[in-house]
DNA sequence: CTCTGAATTTCGTGC
DNA sequence: GCACGAAGTTCAGAG
């Protein structure tokens, strides 16, 4: 039998509900108002960009006012099924089972979920939604490439462009060295890998000119094969340190996010 | 004052506890038996390979068995916070706040969350895990491919390598076309665009003779920007239907799966 | 361990 | 809307 617990404007509990008592609660819950919570023994099938199954046992739904679903298992960081947004919902109760159906228009696809069992129905009202910032990112490390190439890459070369279409794609950062060479660079803020030499050999290739065109990749590290596809390719490779970079770019700034590194 | 509902040994949950009782509570469902979800108002700390900092607001924590943390604002798909696993686990209470560390070892990160309030908390203890299966993976694509070249590329090659090795990385298939050209295949479930014709071609200029090598892009689509790179390099599109290539892998199963799409 | 590439990748930005 | 690339990407498979 359900057994209700705060149930008050801002958020609930719905302990042990019948199949129905669920049914009937997500019912109102899946307005886009609340972000709810429904644990259960439940299996899934998933239709369409890819096809999945998966078998009973215990879940964790999560459904957010911005039509997110999200339905983890007991293991692992990523969720088993998903759906970024929903445009049609369904709750309906069949054979002792409670069964949701989330929709989705484009990409078209469908994801549905049977649970024999409902542990809770938990849900909070109106979420408020805090900021978030991220730091460190690629394109600080870029901005900090563009500002300070004598200090990040040993030597002065004067940046005049960024993120450049061409035929390969985007290049990060393009510019002069001293002595007049058009310098292209691929910035990755993590170790370096074949696919970004692969990336830089499009650049550099892409760049219209006869005259010698110089690509380095600046990174914190590069892998072996990376090293030497890119030796075998003529281009160049410079490490670059993180905490460096982006001290370079707030200087003033206390470093306590940087200290842990 | 907390309520409790329905904590018998399969799962619980307790509404509006206090701080106090939350950190006594999660300290003994943090032993890694559980999955445990905390909702309440919430801000939040990351620092290790970036670093990110959210304000107050409605969060959704979730602690998996395997060590797994993931901390959802009220929306999008994806979680403000997370660690794929941890290491080592800290609750305390200070200053009216509930606090919990998740620190993991390699890479070296740690997440912080303080909760102001906590709406409720609520477990699953061992919760059993069903069987997963996915199907239409990019593994598919590449098996019906080179099962069934003649229906889905329209000639017949002899495929006498997957997933080898070379300079530039890992090409899906290599085969001999009619006239005993070489020829190398890469496959993409998705449409294909420009990284996908870069892989192509670096594994196309590795592949040691002189002799002509045919560089094929099998996917059920291929962006313009994509397609005008592959002409300029003389590679090759070949576009594959997804519902036949998948059908010709399970000829005699039932279509459920595909028919949606 | 590292490396490589897929992923129902999602997400943001620019066009 | 498409397209391109980053992501604290995570994840699995191979070496």
């Amino acid at each position: 039998m359900a057994q209700e617990a705060s149930v008050d404007g801002r958020f609930g509990v719905v302990s042990s509900p019948t199949i129905e008592e669920a049914a009937g609660l997500l019912e109102k819950l899946l307005d886009g108002s609340s972000m709810v919570v429904v644990a259960g023994v439940c299996s899934s099938e998933y239709e369409g960009r890819g096809a999945s199954v998966s078998t009973e046992g215990d879940k964790l739904l999560i459904v957010k006012p911005g039509g997110a679903v999200i339905l983890h298992g007991p293991r692992g960081f990523r969720p088993l099924n998903w759906q970024p947004s929903t445009s049609h919902t369904e709750v309906a109760t069949a054979e002792g089972l409670l069964t949701l159906k989330f929709y989705r228009r484009t990409p078209r696809e469908v994801l549905k979920i049977a649970c024999s069992s409902v542990w809770y129905v938990a849900w909070v009202r109106f979420p408020e939604e805090g900021a978030f910032w991220m730091y460190m990112t690629e394109d600080d490390l870029r901005r900090a490439v563009a500002l300070h190439p004598r200090e990040l890459l040993g030597e002065d070369i004067r940046f005049f462009a960024e993120e450049k279409r061409t035929p390969s794609g985007k290049a990060d950062l393009y510019g002069v060295d001293g002595r007049g060479n058009i310098v292209i660079v691929e910035v990755k803020r993590v170790r370096a890998d074949e696919s970004a030499v692969r990336q830089l050999e499009g650049y550099v290739r892409d760049y219209p000119t006869q005259a010698k065109v110089r690509g380095i990749l600046v990174a914190p590290d590069i892998s072996d094969a990376a090293r030497r596809l890119l030796e075998s390719r003529g281009l160049e490779f410079r490490r670059v340190d993180l905490k460096k970079a982006y001290s370079l770019l707030k200087p003033g700034r206390g470093r306590s996010v940087l200290d842990f590194l």
